[in-house]
Formats: structure tokens, C-alpha cells, sequence
DNA sequence: AGAAATATGTGACATTTATCACAAAATAAG
DNA sequence: CTTATTTTGTGATAAATGTCACATATTTCT
């Protein structure tokens, strides 16, 4: 356990400057837990007493609206996880599950929060984070809602071809329910859709691998779409 | 001037415990400045080296979306403006607009820099308060998707009246297109909806002056809309 | 391997809401 | 005070997507 927390504060690292001792410190208060696709690693409603951080795998962010369970955002390690429900709340105010195995590192809150306190550099980091994500959050918000079908998902997809995978070819970690979830369509629409770009060329598809064929045409859809 | 910015500092030091020294250095680097109605206040595209704290009134945060502009929220003071627009990048990335009469102050960002790093009080509850919007953004954008129409105009009224107004009688400080643009949907969309409520007896209505008459029918439609 | 549960493909149809088109009011501007 | 400009009210129509209903794969579990 001790040579996985290396690798993990090796991240922490690269983006802060930190001390050896803060380093021991982070070192002496944490645990690896390795979950499987579709495990639960955050669940809405129940205590939360750990900062959590993605070493490897993916995530989906989830959280109960109204009616149904919604999708707000998709992340990949090596990332913090629920920072904002963490910090803001007692409570777990969303759920976090992995979409493929993972591996989480889980460390104490007050050893975190102390951490911030003491390392300037690192408060200033993880503010950044947030600041960030909340305007990730906002520009999703307004995309989402002014385009349609058709420019949402080509999104979807150049999001997993170019900040998730890095790669034009990759395996959907998201079912054609979730992807509809997460981009506020029906099931049937996105399937509907992708066949649409199945048919014009755009993309190719068996199963769920799918290679991204002409990417400038997915770019234009996603900007007037 | 300098008065003024006693009653600024006030409303920090109510959260936080702040230092004399601290306060005096905020206090000689700030600028209290009056905006009217409709005013601009923070540009999305501009440089920004101000901390915005509004000290008086409600404004309007918006971002420009793929094909217009979207209000993503309304705020009333006291609060801070645009706190992680102004940290997490040197440019602006949303705008925000007076939509009433409004006194705000600005701060030097590196002595807001300053302050964030020797006072830890301070420096944790910024960190909660970009915590909370961040998790109210999440959940105001499933909440919206999920409802229709009616739910999402019962949302605006109930926030109207219970968090910016706090009374049930109120002007409202938007036009019925940018609540549509707020909500998602049209104006004409809006006004037909409003006509509803008003028929059903829900409010009562003469120019923009909002009277909630059945609150429990509001929450309901909030609920189930 | 075989059964049960999920996930996908596809048609027909209903519904919501956007859009267009004007008229009337209300506000702002000169 | 009169003229512009912005808001509001209302009908008719169209377009996009959700919903329901099955058939067929595909995965997961025992």
C-alpha cells in the first residue's frame, strides 16, 4: 500500500510545491480501494469523511434531480473527486460511480484540510480547481441547453475522442440511456442519432467501439447544431 | 469613501474572524463604485484585476452560449461577484450585470490574494462558498432540464420570493425574455404560462409587480411540473 | 451453458414548446 | 411632448423530441 501512495502524492506533486513532512503526513493518512465498473464511490445522501482522489479509471458524476437521476459530468484520474460535496456539506450532495475500473485513493478530511491551511501554494491549487469546474459547469449548462440532439451529442463524442481518451478510436464507457441521461435526450433519440452519423460517414461503430471518421463535420455539428 | 468601506468589511468580518491589520489593508485598496440599472459589471472577454463584492442591489450572471447569450444566475447582495471568473482565469469568462440599482466594491486582487493566504478563516470559507455555487449549479441545471415549463416558471417565482426578496410581493427585476432565456424557453412561452397562474389564481400580476396569492400551488407545480 | 437481466434498433404517434406574425402597451430618448 | 425602442399579449403553425410498443442483441449471473 505504502508504494501506491508514491505514485499518488507524485501527482499532487507535479502541480504543487510540497513538503517532505506534508508529504509524510498525506502518506500516513490514506487508503487505496480499487472499484470495479459500476461500483458506487460517492453516493448522494450519506456522510462523506474523506477527500477522495481518482488515481486511475473514469468516473461518472451523478446527482437526483426532480425526477430521475441526472448525469452532470464524466471524469477521468488523475483528478480529485467531489471536492465541492466534500468541503460544502457533511453530506454527500452528489454520487460519483466508475464507469470502468478505477482506482481511488481515499485521505482523511482533517489531514487535507490542514494541508491547505499550512501549503499556500496547494489552497490556491485546489481554489483554482473549483473555480474552474464551476465555470466548466455553467459553460456545459448553456451548450446543453441551446443546441440540439444532433450538436450535443457530436459533443459527447469529441469530449471522449479529445479530453477523455485522446484517441479518434475508443470503447463508449457510457450506455446509449446514460449518454442520453447525461445530455438530456431520450434513449431512442441518441440512437436514432448515431445511426444518422453512422449513415453520413461521420462515424463507425461496432458495438460499442466506435472510430470517429471525419471529425471536422462532428465540429461543424457541434457548432451550429 | 472611507466609511463606506466599513460597512463592507462588516459584512466579511460577520463570517470571519479578520486582523485590524488585515482590514486596514483591505480598506486602503478598494474603490466603492454605483452602478445603475442595467449597468455592466463584469464583461466576459475582458482582463479583470478585481475581487467584486456587491455591497447593494442584484445582478445578473451570464455567459455567452453557442448561439446567444444565457443568464445562468441572479444574485442579491451581500456576496461576492464573479469570484471564480476573477481566480481561475486572467479573462473574464462570464459577464454580470446589474438588473437594480446596485453599489459595488472593488478589491485589489493580489491584497484579496494576500488575505486569502495569511488568513486561514478566511481562505476556508471562500473555499465553501465557491463549494456551494458549484453544487447549486449542478443541481439548478438537472432541475431545470427535468421540468417543463411550469415547474421552472414556479422555481423563478419561488426563488423571487423566498431567496432574493424574501417576501411575496415583490417587482420583477427581469424581463419576461430573459426569464425565458433564464429558464430555458421562450418569452411568448413565459407570458402564456404567466397568464395561467394568474387565471388559476396562483398570482396576481399589474405590470411587473408579482403577487404570490397560493404559495402551496406554486411548490406543488414546482414539485411536479 | 442456459437463464435472466440489460442494452440496442426502429416504427408510429403524441406533446411540448419554439417560431412567426402582428397589435397594443409601456419606457426610454430626443 | 412626441417619436423611437423595448416590452408584452395572443393566435396559428411547425419542428423536435419524448413516449409507447416490440423485436433483437448482448451481457451478466448462477
Amino acid at each position: 500500500m505504502q508504494n501506491e501512495c508514491a505514485d499518488c502524492v507524485c501527482v499532487l506533486r507535479s502541480s504543487v510545491n510540497m513538503k517532505d513532512c506534508q508529504l509524510e503526513m498525506l502518506g500516513g493518512n490514506h487508503a487505496v480501494v480499487k472499484f470495479k465498473k459500476g461500483d458506487s464511490i460517492i453516493k448522494q445522501g450519506v456522510f462523506s469523511t474523506n477527500v477522495i482522489f481518482l488515481r486511475k479509471g473514469m468516473a461518472k458524476i451523478h446527482i437526483s434531480g426532480p425526477s430521475r437521476e441526472q448525469i452532470v459530468k464524466l471524469v477521468k484520474a488523475p483528478t480529485y473527486l467531489g471536492l465541492p460535496t466534500t468541503f460544502g456539506d457533511k453530506i454527500n450532495q452528489y454520487s460519483v460511480t466508475s464507469v470502468i475500473d478505477s482506482e481511488v485513493c481515499f485521505i482523511d478530511l482533517e489531514v487535507f484540510k490542514k494541508l491547505l491551511g499550512e501549503n499556500k501554494d496547494f489552497g490556491s491549487y485546489i481554489l483554482m480547481e473549483l473555480c474552474k469546474s464551476e465555470m466548466e459547469a455553467y459553460r456545459r449548462c448553456a451548450s446543453r441547453t441551446q443546441k440540439q440532439m444532433r450538436g450535443n451529442l457530436a459533443d459527447v463524442l469529441l469530449e471522449f475522442s479529445e479530453k477523455l481518451f485522446e484517441e479518434d478510436e475508443f470503447t463508449l464507457p457510457l450506455s446509449q440511456s446514460d449518454i442520453g441521461n447525461w445530455v438530456d435526450a431520450g434513449r431512442e433519440s441518441i440512437n436514432r442519432t448515431l445511426s444518422e452519423f453512422i449513415q453520413d460517414g461521420i462515424i463507425q461503430m461496432q458495438g460499442r467501439q466506435i472510430k470517429i471518421i471525419d471529425k471536422k463535420m462532428l465540429k461543424m455539428i457541434s457548432q451550429n447544431g
